[in-house]
DNA sequence: TCATTTAACTAAACCGGTTTAGTTATTGTT
DNA sequence: AACAATAACTAAACCGGTTTAGTTAAATGA
């Protein structure tokens, strides 16, 4: 079974390429090629199951159907999840996904674009590390097409996905406040990117608007890489009596995951002591100890709209921007027992 | 900004398009390009930060230095996982991958074979439906490299890296009966899939080395399209006063998870009444209540040894069978809360 | 009836690299 | 001095498609 090619076909038919060629990529009427010739070289790709070279086909055309994703870890849930939405979209849309891992390392970001950029993707999605704004700038510059999702940056004029950071803590916190907590910390994680700084804002805000004072107020910022150790610590540091806090906001899932466990070991009864909530769920924040009340992305919303904004920029005549191509989405709010409601 | 060729980097540097292609491809030496030439293009082309187009060079070369990587589902968390491990490895060893979901749908996978070897990739990794034998057949006479993940065919004689279902079940039942439990359930799904044969196999031989006898067991298959609704009602069924178990197992981390939930909201008392523990484990096994015992999949391993036999099996002499390329590696146990030790 | 359209088709250039099969100038050998 | 060997390089073919710019023969128009 030797690999069949366009020439054979065109050869035993006794047709050219070209025809060949017009006929398989329903050219062949506008090209005026006869009823029955395309009939007969539609029936023998048909017999023979030829399917063209993608790489020849992309190589000529200057385009892979191809599409690059790019996010900081796909054994991350939220991440996997996206990039299951992405990819189910993709294909609907006759486009393929090649994915990598940036491990939020810039530079690594960096060569990944470079390396996606060499296998003619026609499009990228970036979940960005948001220290790459000259990559981004560049292919901004270039007319390449691309959306940034779950991360955006604020200062640039891109297309983005994103999510209502601010409002989704703030909805959480005024929700904690409601129930009667007046001293919610807030635990998350040292970082510049813009989302982690809106849910803080968020949090902020919210205390503001409910007139709590300084001391009701305590925030934590963990080290990305060592939060897992030093999460007991710093609750331990916080339900000491003079300072005790009576609710915690997560401002990420893992940091709920890590914060329950050391809530859980240090023995402090959730929610009754404290009480706790976390921006993002993971699979089974339903059935922990206690079901960790939480702020819902929809994941799915961002995966489908992220494709289809990338698909129309890369067919869409670049002069006219139809759709709105900066969305911020709703989160959701799921209620367990942990916020004690 | 406009994109620099290989034509124009021989242009303006007075050479061949032959010799900056040699040079690039560290062939400059055993084609005798001198040191000056060599350095003159190295130079020009750091400079200019040039980079060939991989289609180009994939299509003059016939490979495309990509890997297909075909799993049932990417927002599954143990894929999730293995897909992060196989990308990581595979960027190490300078490949790309594409990947896509078939939805344990033998169709849709035959589909994804045939579009990922269109888009010429130099090789896959598959963790098949099980009911797709002709691809693989296929990819086989064909001398196409590949390698199957997870899943294997167990009458083909094909590479492959899955995990020793059969010990890990015997290993967990075995514990269970250790401690006493006399009436164990085995909760699976409906499946021909051998992994799946052979954790029912594993957990049955460990009831028979220890004599357990036919009012001992219990095995509940349930459909993989209704398992979430079936199995409180299955878990009622089976806790009824008359064939009440004191143990289950479940077959995967889904049915655990679902499982769980369901004795949850029977009020059934883990471990007292029934213990549990699961195949396969889920990222916060060991935060919910009560944190499951499990069986561990070795995840990296089975990442890092597919791309590593792929890669053997791609640049290979097809002759020279050097590593071995059926491995089945043995799974962990980790003893948490739910099993009642 | 002769020029013009049109229908049906194709040769050849092209995409941007890699690779084969040379070429030319220099050095080495006898 | 004559010839082979080697160093340093390149023209052109090739990968397998797409696309442009034709060609040819029949149909139409004035």
């Amino acid at each position: 079974m030797k690999k069949l090619y366009l020439k054979d076909i065109a050869k035993n038919l006794n047709v050219s390429k070209t025809a060949v060629s017009l006929v398989l990529n329903n050219k062949g009427d506008e090209n005026k090629i006869s009823k029955e010739t395309q009939e007969r070289i539609i029936a023998y790709v048909k017999k023979y199951n030829y399917v063209p070279n993608q790489l020849a086909r992309g190589l000529s055309r200057g385009k892979s159907e191809t599409i690059g994703l790019i996010i900081p870890n796909i054994s991350d849930t939220f991440y996997a999840q996206i990039a299951g939405f992405v990819e189910a979209r993709a294909m609907e849309m006759g486009y393929t996904v090649v994915f990598s891992s940036s491990y939020e390392k810039p530079e690594k970001e960096s060569k990944l674009i470079q390396s996606m950029l060499n296998r003619q993707v026609d499009g990228l999605i970036i979940s960005s590390t948001q220290k790459n704004e000259k990559d981004i700038l560049r292919l901004q510059e270039n007319d390449f097409p691309f959306v940034l999702i779950d991360r955006h940056y604020p200062n640039l004029d891109t297309n983005y996905v994103i999510v209502d950071n601010f409002g989704g803590i703030y909805h959480a916190t005024k929700h904690l406040l409601d129930l009667g907590r007046k001293k919610i910390g807030f635990v998350t994680i040292k970082s510049d990117l813009d989302a982690m700084q809106q849910r803080l804002l968020g949090y902020i805000k919210a205390l503001d608007d409910h007139g709590v004072e300084q001391d009701g107020r305590f925030v934590s910022e963990l080290d990305q890489k060592t939060y897992v150790t030093d999460m007991a610590e710093m609750i331990r540091a916080i339900t000491t009596p003079e300072k005790r806090v009576d609710a915690l906001l997560f401002s990420t899932h893992y940091l709920a995951r890590e914060g329950l466990r050391a809530l859980n070991e240090l023995n402090i009864q959730i929610p009754d002591e404290v009480a706790i909530a976390s921006f993002s769920e993971m699979s089974a924040f339903d059935l922990v100890n206690p079901p960790i009340t939480a702020v819902i992305q929809p994941v799915q919303k961002i995966g489908d709209l992220a494709v289809d904004i990338l698909v129309d920029e890369m067919k869409g005549d670049h002069m006219i921007k139809t759709k709105d191509k900066r969305i911020v989405l709703d989160t959701n709010f799921k209620i367990r027992k942990s916020c004690g409601a």
